[in-house]
This record gives C-alpha cells, sequence and structure tokens, in this order.
DNA sequence: CGTCGCATGTAACCAGTTACATGATTAA
DNA sequence: TTAATCATGTAACTGGTTACATGCGACG
C-alpha cells in the first residue's frame, strides 16, 4: 500500500493539509497499521494533484504560513476504490525487539528486564490510545481500532506472563555455568 | 535491523549458504518477525566478508553449483553482541488488510467475507507452522515463538469473532439505503 | 516436457527516510 | 530563551526489491 493510496485513504474522510494527514498517520486512526512521514507525505499530494485524485485549494493564514488543504476528488474516489478492492498485499511486521529476545542469552539479566519493562509500557501506551478513540464512526473502523486493542492486550499479557520466566530461565542458565 | 545483522544472527547458530539462510528466513524460525530476499542477503555476506565478520568456504558439489558456506568469526560475534545490546527501533507493521477493512464499505459483503475466510486461514497456517517449531532450543527462541503463537491465537479469534459481525453491520446498512 | 528445488550473483530501479532550508507563534 | 507546534517543501541518500542471467537434476 503506497503513500499516494493512504493519502486517498485519509482524504476520503475529509480534506486535510498534509500536516494534518502526517499527524493523522502518527497519532490518529491509521498510526497502528500504516505509517507515513513528510518526506514522503508531500511529494504524494503533489503526484495526486497532477493525476487528479485531489484538488489542493491554498488557504492565506495571518501570522502562519500558508496551509494547503486538499480535497478528494470523483477520479481520487475511484482509485481508492480499485485499491481496497485488490487482494491485499501480506502484512509486514518486523521487529527488533524480537530480534534481540531471540538472542536474550547475549544480554545481561538487569538490561533484559529493563528492556521488557519497556516493551510492557509500550504495549499499556498504545493499547491506552486505541481504547480513548474507539468512538469510531464506521464498523470498518471500529474493527480495525478494536483488532489493535486484541493485539496489544494479548502481547502486553504475554510479555508480562513470560518475560519473567525468560529472565528466570537465563539467570537459572548463569548459575549453572 | 539491517540484513548484515539479521545474516549474523542466524550465522551465530551454525554455518550456511545464502540460500540455506534465505530459507531460514523464508520458513525458519525468524520467519514471522524479519525478512530477507537474496537481493538483499547476497550482498550483506559479501560486505559482512570484507569486514571479517564472517569467513566463507567454497564446497564443490558434483552436478550442481558450488557452495559457499559462511560462517560466523569471534568479530561477528562482537558486531552481534553489539547490535543486540543496542536500543531496539520500533516495531514496523504495516497491513494491507487492515486499511481495506477500515474501508470496508467500500467492498461487497461477498468479497469482504472472502478476504475475511482467506485472512483466518493465514492466522491458522501461520499457527501451525509456530506450534511445529515450538521445540526451540534456546529460551529466547521458544520466547518468540510462543510470542508467535499468542498473536496469531488472538488475530485468529478477533477475526473468527467480529469478521461475521462486520458483515452484519454492513449488510444492515446496505438494506437501510 | 515442464517446473520445482538447488545454487549464486548483479544491475536497475524505486519507495521511502533523513537532513536541510525557512520562519512565525506560543507555552514553559 | 528554549523548545514545541504550525507549515511546506526539496535533495541526497540508502536500503531493499525486482528482474535478469545461468544451469543442472529430480520428479511428475
Amino acid at each position: 500500500m503506497d503513500v499516494k493510496t493512504l493519502c486517498l485513504g485519509v482524504l476520503s474522510r475529509g480534506a486535510f493539509s498534509g500536516y494534518e494527514i502526517r499527524k493523522q498517520f502518527e497519532e490518529g486512526p491509521f498510526s497502528h497499521f500504516q505509517e507515513a512521514g513528510f518526506g514522503s507525505i508531500y511529494p504524494a499530494l503533489k503526484k495526486l494533484t497532477e493525476d487528479g485524485h485531489v484538488t489542493c485549494e491554498q488557504q492565506a493564514q495571518d501570522s502562519r504560513p500558508d496551509k494547503k488543504v486538499y480535497a478528494i476528488t470523483q477520479k481520487g474516489r475511484h482509485a481508492l476504490f480499485d485499491a481496497v478492492n485488490r487482494a491485499p498485499g501480506a502484512d509486514k511486521f518486523r521487529s527488533d525487539f524480537m530480534f534481540m529476545m531471540f538472542f536474550a542469552d547475549l544480554m545481561s539479566p538487569a538490561d533484559l528486564d529493563r528492556r521488557i519493562a519497556d516493551r510492557a509500557a509500550y504495549h499499556r501506551d498504545q493499547l491506552e490510545f486505541l481504547l480513548s478513540c474507539d468512538e469510531g464512526q464506521s464498523p470498518g473502523e471500529r474493527f480495525v481500532c478494536q483488532f489493535g486493542v486484541a493485539m496489544h492486550r494479548a502481547a502486553l499479557a504475554y510479555v508480562e506472563e513470560h518475560g519473567h520466566e525468560l529472565i528466570g530461565e537465563l539467570l537459572h542458565r548463569d548459575v549453572a555455568e
């Protein structure tokens, strides 16, 4: 799913500036399963405008830089429709944390403990956020949001239950050697 | 986590050829949280050899192309140790499926149903695979593998429970209009 | 007779990230 | 006064993907 399509998705729900679109990827309803930064959003918006998928209205603001508000066109909606009805690519999940846990025996128990605590905190944060944006309007939005809740709940539970177990096992091994 | 470090991780567990390393990313114990293809593995191995992180032994095979078996060096182990003890980057999760579900109202109920069934099948596959490689040797490996099990179990349960709910909601809305 | 598995590699390409460039306002 | 928020954009880079190039053996 390229950034152009992602932007189209955001703009199908309202008119926004590039800055606002980025915010939605950072802390909005898309944040937990897609991401995009300025460097990819602005060029995407430019391309979408050229292709007639969005229109751009420049708004002057006093004591602030101009704002360019983008709105989706009929052609853009069609492109979004096509993208949604294409076969989805496989999920991409990459986790440095899991790689490190895989090699937990290369870490000191204290460091390991800290990493696991950080991880639990991360899942708690995400959970809190997702629960707060749960008043999702559309059925699809609610489905996705609640999926995130289910995932982070499961991950948190796993880390809390098995994290100490892992540290224990490694401690044991250290003593044995 | 770049492909060089990933290869170092694989090679810390034994000597392998580039082809075998790729297989481990495709169907081995790393497959559910990292990936790498030929196009990134071979150049990484080349670089690692130049840097002295791995050594390469060419094995002639009759009626088959030569095999280059790579083995990690002490320097390589040190580099892996450093990587594991660095602060982990944030997880990257990108899901086309979730994007599509977000815009489920742009899909026909029949298509939606099919996508959800495919998704459930995918989680079942992953689960089966992860359960089969559960006899992980090291505590870290077991931790990571069982984490995968927990995640796919939760995802499968969620999709099975709420997928039909979503279709129902959209069907309802279609009738209302 | 085809295609799958073994086996290695390069070159072109591309999407996305990082750093840079600019600058006013507001809150700590 | 320092940092954060608002606001837009480009250029250089980089990492990884895709396609190409080569070729034998085994299985169906």
